[in-house]
DNA sequence: ATCGTATCGTTTCACATGAAACGAATATGC
DNA sequence: GCATATTCGTTTCATGTGAAACGATACGAT
């Protein structure tokens, strides 16, 4: 018999659906951004200067979402938004002063909730729990191929 | 650092929306329902009749989702709404007999569809896995209460 | 009995979402 | 070189979302 607590899908959803609530919470209520416009923070965070498009590929956010979570952070004067010299389609965003400052005071945060977060675990359940993971999200890909 | 492919609540959201996706593709395209009223017939075919309430007790959905999944069902056809004989603010929530036998055609095809995505997973790691996931949101409810 | 309070489910409202259409810039084929 | 196709990012459109307001019913205290 299905036991919607017990069909995975469904829990892995209410879970998600649960840390993306706590974690916009704060970005939103500290910080005021959103989930979508911190991942875009993040991902510069790592590399610099990237086009809309490469966000795209590193976020797993459809192109709209990334388009309106840049605007936003350029209003709000964090990004800055050049084009690229040699083709005039891409952008070359950036953090602003402002922006690298706010991603390095919101950066650590998030570490520091994620680490106490996940210190129920220990290491060796932890690294268990991101093999896991990382599996059902293979074989997902697997069955999605399947149907196409 | 902060590298957003190992941070967890991003990772997670990924996996559970890629679930959705996948699943909701086929609950929409094979049987015209969406995934709230799926989780609504889910619980129905477990306990008989319900409120609404019951079932956003049941479902980790706003009371707002469950009302409109319930509208459409209804609508649909599969649902019959009455009202509680004594107290009329209440719902009596059950399937139609073309609701029950649409739930029994769905309910084994979404426990096979579960079936194969998780059989990449041996049972010791399932059962791992379900176990850090609770562990995982026992400690969510904690950090939530927390800032309460 | 009556007034205030709580509960149930619906609806409103403001906003987020993704698919598709779109204009601008570039690449490709001939 | 010119026409066509493709890529990039924005915008439009239809839909989904949850918080809050709401009307209706029931409960509780006096």
């Amino acid at each position: 018999m299905l036991d919607l607590d017990d069909f995975l899908p469904y829990r892995l959803n209410v879970l998600a659906k649960r840390v993306s609530r706590e974690l916009a919470r704060r970005y939103e209520a500290q910080f005021g951004i959103s989930i979508p416009e911190w991942r875009v923070m993040a991902i510069l965070g790592r590399e610099q200067p990237l086009s809309s498009n490469d966000i795209v590929d590193r976020s797993a956010m459809d192109k709209a979402k990334v388009s309106r979570a840049v605007t936003a952070l350029v209003e709000a004067g964090l990004l800055s938004r050049d084009t690229h010299p040699s083709d005039q389609r891409l952008l070359r965003l950036s953090f602003t002063p402002k922006g690298r400052a706010l991603y390095e005071r919101i950066a650590p945060l998030a570490l520091e909730w994620q680490e106490r977060w996940l210190n129920c675990l220990d290491e060796v359940e932890l690294a268990q729990f991101k093999a896991l993971s990382a599996k059902l999200e293979g074989q997902l890909e697997q069955l999605a191929r399947d149907v196409l």
